[in-house]
DNA sequence: CGAATTCTTGACGACTTCTTGACGGGCGCA
DNA sequence: TGCGCCCGTCAAGAAGTCGTCAAGAATTCG
């Protein structure tokens, strides 16, 4: 609907699309909606509807913003907002049923940043939280960012997650964890040994055809031409190594 | 990682097997079947059933991974997390009892680098496991790169890896081996018995021809004229020398 | 419990690195 | 001057490493 901002709008590389928001609420049908249109503008949803799974799903996923009903079948969502509070001041938009405003304040004052009221329109709720991550983005970028800006990719280490043109790529675990240790130490060589012994454990130092089968996977998703590396290189017979763009 | 990598450098044989961890759980079936599991993996494994003793014991093995239960009899898990913290940046994985998200959360707050939820697969725990070893082993590597420039070509030591007038020079194993040891004995001279030990092996110390062979290489990669050497120099009949410009 | 994902394993060709032998030049010494 | 020694150079075969593929086993998840 004629929204003038999303498209292109508030999209930039830098902060890139996919932002992570966690939504947590009861009703399914809601739910649904919600993953929807926020998938549609380009957001990585994560859902959840019970408090626990939400409180499980933030540490899990480290969203950069929640949304959060206060009627959970669990634990009263005041509850769950202060368990949030208590470990992220990631940005908070608290869902209620109408005229409940004594909910309202408990939830501010809880350390919410923003309150809507069902039923809701969309588009009012889209840019409520559009502020609510430029309001995260502001402060949260504080210390320095574990995120390496590879050139092809965007590599995450605390979210554990890496973007390629903006779109979500998504790594086994053991694909992660050599992938992890390459970035953590860019620009060095590291070895297969290394490697063996951080991702399989001290008894896989040899198996260096492991490496072979994952670094080829991991250059499938990441690299533009995969048959010529350029961030994840090899050196025959001393490791790998790791160079941004 | 961590390696001290000295003169004999990247040698291939032993690097850190046995990577210490110790478990913290007051359920002896849990302990035991950890200490199989991370035994057979090649971990050296530790264990204690109590707040107190797991600080003990973290203190006399000083171990590269804590593995720890929230629900001890004597001490509060958060306050045994605490009491570690105190000292030492080691990666601790929580584990808890699963709906205890409140805990969870209280644990990262108070500087759990994971959580783990009983039950919990062997496969996936070992996986969390051998992650946070790889961030405790990428974290505490980070002492700046050893960077000797000799001029015409730079020499960064850690990253095991050469430059000339910026673009990467590519080394095999064998040269690389040779130019670390010379390097690292900047302006001294270096026996070809002492290359070929280091490099090759105790059993290659006469064969003097392979140095012939790779120091030409290494000349003709790194040096301006090579048939007319400044950084590597052969000294007849003794062996050879680096200097810087 | 079944389905889907992930991991393991072996094999092959292409490529890189190592080894080996031969040849020639510079230098000191008889 | 002639000889021997040591070094630099080169090239070719041997040996080892890497990328790739595919199929079976194991594990996780619904």
């Amino acid at each position: 609907m004629t929204s003038r901002c999303e498209m292109t709008g508030w999209v930039r590389s830098s902060m890139g699309d996919g932002v992570r928001v966690l939504v947590v609420d009861d009703e399914p049908q809601l739910l649904r909606a919600l993953r929807i249109n926020l998938a549609a503008r380009g957001f990585q949803v994560s859902t959840a509807s019970t408090g626990a799974s939400a409180l499980a799903a933030a540490a899990k996923t480290n969203p950069q913003v929640v949304v959060l009903d206060l009627g959970l079948p669990d634990i009263d969502g005041i509850t769950v907002l202060q368990g949030l509070r208590g470990w992220t001041n990631v940005p908070v938009i608290v869902l209620s049923a109408r005229g409940e405003s004594v909910d309202k304040v408990a939830a501010l004052d809880a350390g919410a940043d923003d309150y809507v009221t069902k039923p809701f329109g969309m588009e009012e709720f889209l840019a409520r939280l559009r502020a609510a991550v430029r309001r995260g983005a502001a402060v949260s970028d504080t210390p320095g960012s574990a995120v390496v800006d590879a050139g092809g990719f965007v590599v995450d280490l605390t979210a554990k997650q890496v973007t390629r043109s903006g779109e979500p790529v998504h790594l086994t675990p053991t694909e992660w964890g050599i992938l992890e240790l390459l970035v953590r130490n860019e620009g060095k060589l590291v070895s297969q040994r290394d490697i063996l012994g951080a991702v399989w454990g001290p008894s896989y130092l040899n198996q260096s055809n492991y490496l072979r089968v994952y670094l080829a996977s991991l250059r499938r998703k990441l690299e533009d031409d995969p048959g010529h590396p350029v961030h994840l290189l090899t050196e025959a017979g001393m490791g790998y190594r790791f160079v941004r763009g």
